[in-house]
DNA sequence: GAAGGTATCAACCAGAAGGTTGATATAGGG
DNA sequence: CCCTATATCAACCTTCTGGTTGATACCTTC
């Protein structure tokens, strides 16, 4: 778990950003949304595209458990890519299971594609984007670009995981012996983000944070946030 | 005061700190200190190297106003960089003169040599080395290999500024339209002090440092100290 | 000399962050 | 099977930070 993980997914703050703004400004959606996926295959630090704060949270709480577009389902199907919810799924069945009874339709979306990012073959990150019932329907030309869109992503991805930036990042991490989580809990803390929104971030409470600060703090023997930060961009 | 001020001596901080280990490592001396001078002339930014805490407070509140080595001396005389304090002044006023009688002589010290740098002719940074009663006197040689040293060291400085990791300082309190004062607590904070530290680096109170702040919170927009180094480090 | 920018400081408050202890669960190695 | 490492969370307390208001002083510039 360690092994896989040291690398992945921390560092892709800023890569998450462009590729949301990329897709929403090239493809035709109304809401859109990408999370990392950690070690445990659970998608954390979630950003979302003009998608309702209250639709994301009742996501989160309870439908995720329901959705066929759900990263745990492709882990293991490394081929699969781009994925078009309406392919996916028949048209009877989206009528009869609550998913889409209680949380697709009553949100106004029509369709949904999720791309999905792997190294080595290992899923780490996903890209949600929704139609909505006023648009029209999505056609071969769109998921044909969503493709191109994903594979220059793909390729992005490779070249950020190989930035000095990102090694230097690595550097630290290595160098103190920090573990997966609290690798990602410092690429948020060097976001500037109080622990509050990297709980939510992670997707867990705040006591967690502060029990992961404390033990960053105790490896690398600094006392707050804003130094880690500081180590962080003037290694010795 | 603004023209002059918006490039130094903000963005200095590692350099003092590799220029104090430069003297201290190949000159033999007891003790050392260094510091920044800011554009009302004061100097600010203190860093000693086994220097007593007791005895550096002593020469801020009292003894600084009788120092014959302190920088508002020779910010007029832009051709004096290396000044010896036992050439300066004459054996007999060293037994007369209280800074030497209650200060000096009383913490063991024998001589005192001053290092200047400039940058375009402005006195920014100086450097004190102290040598003890208990060390042989220092020679001509001595004296030349401080000569030498400083020339490195405003070699180095001149680099250190056209570095691209000072103009990158530089372009982000420029883009913000930062005060002289307000660019020191931001190069304070980049090296995530706590505001009590900066407002001892700045020799002012931490009610200061708090305004400082909170102007520069409301000039860049942000909310946190940590989001400040974040900014820095990732301009967009 | 009035106005604006800068630098200084105080007092106050709410909320965030840091520090500690302790507890639970789970995965993996020996 | 036990031990360790990891990840999770709660409760508590202290200290630090952020936000606000208001005041003084100095220096330019108009």
């Amino acid at each position: 778990m360690q092994k896989n993980d040291n690398i992945y997914p921390a560092g892709l703050y800023s890569f998450q950003d462009e590729c949301l703004k990329l897709l929403t400004g090239v493809l035709n959606v109304s809401k859109a949304a990408t999370y990392l996926v950690d070690s445990q295959r659970k998608p954390i630090c979630y950003k979302t595209w003009q998608l309702q704060p209250a639709m994301h949270r009742q996501y989160m709480d309870t439908f995720y458990k329901l959705d066929p577009l759900h990263p745990t389902q492709f882990v293991e199907q490394a081929d699969i890519s781009v994925v078009k919810m309406n392919d996916l799924v028949n048209t009877q069945e989206r009528y009869d299971h609550p998913y889409y009874r209680d949380f697709v339709s009553p949100w106004g979306v029509q369709d949904i594609v999720e791309l999905f990012l792997r190294v080595d073959n290992q899923l780490i990150a996903g890209f949600a984007l929704f139609t909505s019932k006023q648009q029209p329907e999505m056609r071969m030309e769109d998921i044909r670009k969503a493709n191109q869109l994903h594979q220059f992503m793909q390729f992005s991805l490779e070249q950020s995981l190989a930035a000095p930036k990102h090694s230097q990042f690595q550097v630290f991490c290595d160098q103190y012996q920090l573990t997966p989580k609290e690798r990602m809990v410092v690429e948020l803390v060097s976001q500037g983000l109080p622990n509050k929104s990297i709980a939510s971030g992670l997707d867990c409470s705040l006591a967690t944070v502060k029990t992961h600060l404390q033990h960053i703090f105790t490896k690398t023997g600094v006392n707050s946030k804003t130094e880690i930060a500081s180590l962080l961009y003037n290694l010795h």
